[in-house]
DNA sequence: TAGCGGAGCGCG
DNA sequence: AAAGCGCGCTCCGCTA
């Protein structure tokens, strides 16, 4: 090997505390010839005598000589032994990586693993980033996993090959090779456009460009200025090759017609061409030619959705790319162009913002947009591939993911209506909150009183108040808990201000923009994502429907149009029957069976652990069982019996101590320690309680459920040997941090999440269950889901059905058909709730149907 | 002037 | 050796 570079100045490198560990008592730099064109730069040195290192070398090998490659470390000291460079140590010790680069200056790198991407880039993600070629100051840089990591996870080893390969790739080709097979053909006569008919059969991509992502936008929401949402590329990928239509025909007449326009009107686009034919026509004739064709989208929910809006056409896709490689790997990003480079070495063949609004020629947007349909296309075939290797996750995506992906095209057509008067005062409710309180504040100083940093210094060293709590990063922390704490007048008048500000901007300037008229009706049009979350969730956003406050005076605002009843269907504490039902826990499966509500068992149990409570127990059982006398343990089981609300009826003090019980279930549920239960009581309950306590409330809990720590232990085990755990339904999630097995933050980390996700998971899917088995039994005529905010349906019921359809819900929701095609069988009962009436305001189901039964008749006739 | 991370907070 | 999980949105204040 070549002689190691030597830099000057760097024994005075005490930038972080690793330089103490350093064995010869300065930074190592790397190995290799002092000019070279490939760089591969590796964790530390720690490893280099290692196993890890010799793996490294030979597979390197296999691509080049040894000799003509630079080795460099992400960090110049060794961190202490079995632990990887924190965040800080890789951030200080990169300007000797960046160093070494402009030495060496190399064309290529290898980055190996998580800390040489996280120096180069700022950021961690190997997962996400392994096997995407990016290029920065002419450097193109290639990360992979680091050779370690096959050490525990077998697969890795293929994953490492191939991305070496496309990194020896790269270095032959010098540079990202370009792959040019495309076919790509622009549809403009009717000659080309029944050529185009003639070659759609088998498998065909589809996908649709549009000047912006909203459909129903009408103006740009930056700039307010006229902008209406225009289709400007059809397009179908084929065996043969790639066919786009430019629509560019109609756009000028779109926007004549836009302004006066809520949703399209279809008569208005017969008068619009397509390849000599009324556009309608023209579409009606590829659906046609459709109708044998197996269907290939990428992120399909958006191009259906579109033609839904602007055509009224309700096309489907059989096969979507994004959800089926998220069902393959949650960890990874689901880009169509990064799946493309790490499936296919693909070049990146991304245009500006501006050209892919329509700015350009049609001839590169037409590159552009066959390079889309060509690749989603070829990823059908890889991906299925994939999936039929593992039998239960390819039925989770056929089953579950691609039903229920299209009913999430649907809710988001649908919308979910807004009331407008409501809106109207609480916007001026909410204003006068925040007037008012910062009025009150005033007099306290002249500070911007939202701004944290400002606050924290203004309350912390102008007005001398002691500091009672910091933030994780050590800032001093001026967050509800802190403030509660403190003993100042304007505490209550900041927490007002806060709580007022925060919804005024959430929810009234932050809707106001995005509401959609159509008929008199104001609508939202939240984007919900099936791919949003690692656990299986979906997740919500513009808005997002999922973080709308429990307050009335905003829940509220959601409601349904005249003629429809707005109900929301909730599946009864499913998170924890499924732990139950994974734990096989009998005194919490005994419960459930029981109809006792669990929070409430915590809570009793925990009262009756510290004896405490002793009048309160003894009155609200002596006045339940209407006895003078009672013994304290009897009286605890007959408070257990009589459960939460008989309870506080007696005594609304009893509210407080279910209340508490709940965060206490899911935190020990899912690996909270003690030390937190500690600062958790502190902080929300003002009850300062010692270590013993603490760490007894938690042994305590697991005693009173035995069987949960077993359960701990399995999930724990599994992830470290198989680096994965499923949910009942069968669906993986992967955590390959657990098979790191070495008590790193990152291991425990996700030993913890292979507790938590099956039981997330299976209660998010329970759910889709029932929203598919719904939409399989009634239409959009009947219902409209509006929502599923992971163990609840949202949706709208035309009235005359409103009884019909949610006896049949609540019945679906606590068993739905699809646990039996899946051999699900539970020992746990599920329940569902019904409320009737706008979202945070309906009435129980039953209220509902006495009400309905004393209204009086004509009501009714229409 | 745009992008980004931290803090804080809403939901389950 | 370190200990609930999963999200999105808005604000501020800093950096490019």
């Amino acid at each position: 090997m070549s002689q190691q570079l030597d830099f000057e100045g760097i024994a005075a490198c005490t930038a972080c505390r690793l330089h103490k560990t350093a064995e010869c008592g300065r930074p190592v730099f790397g190995d290799g010839p002092k000019r070279s064109e490939v760089m591969v730069i590796d964790e530390s040195t720690r490893l280099y005598e290692s196993r890890a290192t010799k793996i490294r070398d030979a597979w390197l090998s296999e691509f080049f000589d040894l000799e003509d490659l630079f080795f460099a470390n992400a960090v110049a000291c060794s961190p202490p032994k079995g632990k990887s460079p924190t965040k800080g140590e890789l951030k200080k010790c990169s300007v000797w990586v960046r160093h070494q680069i402009d030495v060496v200056k190399p064309k290529y790198v290898l980055l190996l693993g998580n800390a040489p991407l996280q120096s180069i880039t700022g950021a961690a993600g190997i997962t996400k980033r392994r096997g995407i070629p990016f290029e920065e100051n002419g450097i193109i840089y290639l990360p992979t996993f680091h050779p370690s990591s096959t050490f525990h996870d077998d697969d890795n080893e293929a994953i490492i090959q191939r991305d070496l390969d496309v990194f020896a790739g790269i270095v032959e080709h010098g540079g990202i090779p370009r792959e040019e097979s495309l076919n790509n053909f622009i549809v403009r006569s009717r000659d080309d456009f029944h050529t185009m008919l003639k070659a759609m059969k088998g498998t065909v991509s589809f996908d649709i460009e549009t000047t912006c992502l909203n459909p129903w936008q009408i103006n740009d929401p930056k700039t307010g200025e006229f902008d209406p949402a225009r289709v400007t590329f059809l397009g179908f990928g084929t065996a043969s090759g790639e066919y786009s239509i430019p629509v560019d025909d109609y756009l000028p007449r779109l926007s004549r017609i836009a302004p006066a326009r809520r949703l399209p009107v279809l008569g208005e686009w017969s008068k619009v061409e397509l390849c000599g034919y009324p556009i309608l026509r023209a579409l009606r004739m590829i659906e046609d030619a459709l109708e044998d064709c197996f269907i290939v989208t990428h992120s399909g929910k958006f191009d259906m959705l579109w033609m839904w809006v602007h055509f009224g056409l309700e096309w489907w896709t059989d096969f979507d790319t994004m959800m089926a490689h998220y069902i393959l790997d949650e960890n990874a990003r689901h880009g169509l162009k990064e799946l493309a480079t790490r499936y296919f070495n693909a070049p990146n063949w991304d245009i500006d913002k501006d050209a892919k609004k329509g700015n350009t020629t049609v001839e590169k947007l037409a590159l552009y947009h066959a390079h889309d349909l060509h690749y989603t296309r070829r990823l059908r075939f890889a991906l299925g591939r994939q999936l039929k290797k593992d039998k239960q996750v390819e039925r989770v995506f056929w089953k579950i993911i691609m039903p229920v992906f299209r009913i999430f095209m649907e809710m988001q057509y649908d919308g979910i209506v807004v009331d407008t008067t409501k809106f109207g005062e609480a916007e001026t409710f909410l204003r006068n909150v925040v007037a008012e309180a910062e009025k009150a504040l005033s007099k306290w100083g002249n500070i911007e009183w939202t701004s944290p940093k400002q606050l924290a210094k203004h309350l912390y060293e102008t007005l001398k108040i002691k500091c009672p709590l910091f933030t994780d990063k050590g800032n001093p922390s001026v967050n509800e808990s802190a403030l509660n704490q403190i003993d100042h007048p304007c505490v209550g008048d900041l927490l007002k201000l806060r709580g007022a500000k925060q919804q005024l901007s959430f929810f009234i300037e932050g809707w106001r923009p995005k509401l959609h008229l159509m008929n008199g009706i104001a609508y939202l049009h939240p984007s919900f994502k099936l791919h949003g979350t690692v656990t299986g969730r979906p997740s919500c956003e513009d808005p997002n429907l999922y973080q709308v406050p429990r307050d009335p005076r905003i829940r509220t605002l959601v409601t349904s149009e005249p003629g429809w009843t707005f109900c929301e269907l909730d599946l009864s504490q499913i998170e924890l029957r499924i732990a139950a039902e994974l734990a096989n826990e009998p005194t919490m499966i005994d419960a459930f069976r029981k109809g006792i509500d669990i929070h409430w068992l915590t809570a009793i149990r925990e009262i009756e652990r510290g004896q405490g409570l002793r009048d309160l127990v003894l009155d609200t059982a002596r006045t339940w069982k209407q006895v003078k006398s009672i013994s304290y343990g009897d009286a605890l089981e007959e408070l257990l019996e009589m459960g939460p609300d008989e309870a506080c009826e007696i005594n609304p003090a009893w509210k407080e101590y279910r209340k508490k019980a709940k965060p206490v279930n899911f935190g020990y549920l899912y690996g909270m320690w003690w030390k937190k239960f500690k600062t958790y009581a502190r902080d929300n309950y003002g009850v300062e309680i010692s270590d013993e306590q603490a760490e007894a409330s938690r042994t305590f809990y697991f005693e009173t459920y035995n069987k949960l720590p077993a359960w701990h232990k399995r999930q724990k085990r599994f992830a470290r040997e198989e680096g994965y755990v499923r949910s009942l339904s069968g669906r993986k999630r992967r955590l390959p941090d657990a098979m790191r097995n070495d008590n790193s933050p990152e291991a425990k980390a996700a030993e913890r999440q292979a507790i938590n996700s099956p039981v997330q998971s299976f209660a998010n899917e329970l759910n889709f269950m029932s929203a598919i088995q719904l939409r399989k039994e009634y239409g959009r005529d009947k219902v409209r889901i509006c929502g599923t905010v992971y163990d609840a349906i949202l949706m709208r019921v035309k009235d005359e059905y409103v009884e019909e359809v949610v006896e049949r819900l609540l019945t679906i929701m606590s068993h739905p058909p699809m646990l039996d095609e899946f051999g699900i069988k539970l020992k746990v009962p599920i329940l569902a709730e019904a409320k009737i009436g706008p979202w945070g305001a309906g009435i129980s189901f039953d209220k509902w149907k006495e009400k309905r039964r004393e209204a009086p008749k004509v009501r009714r006739i229409r």
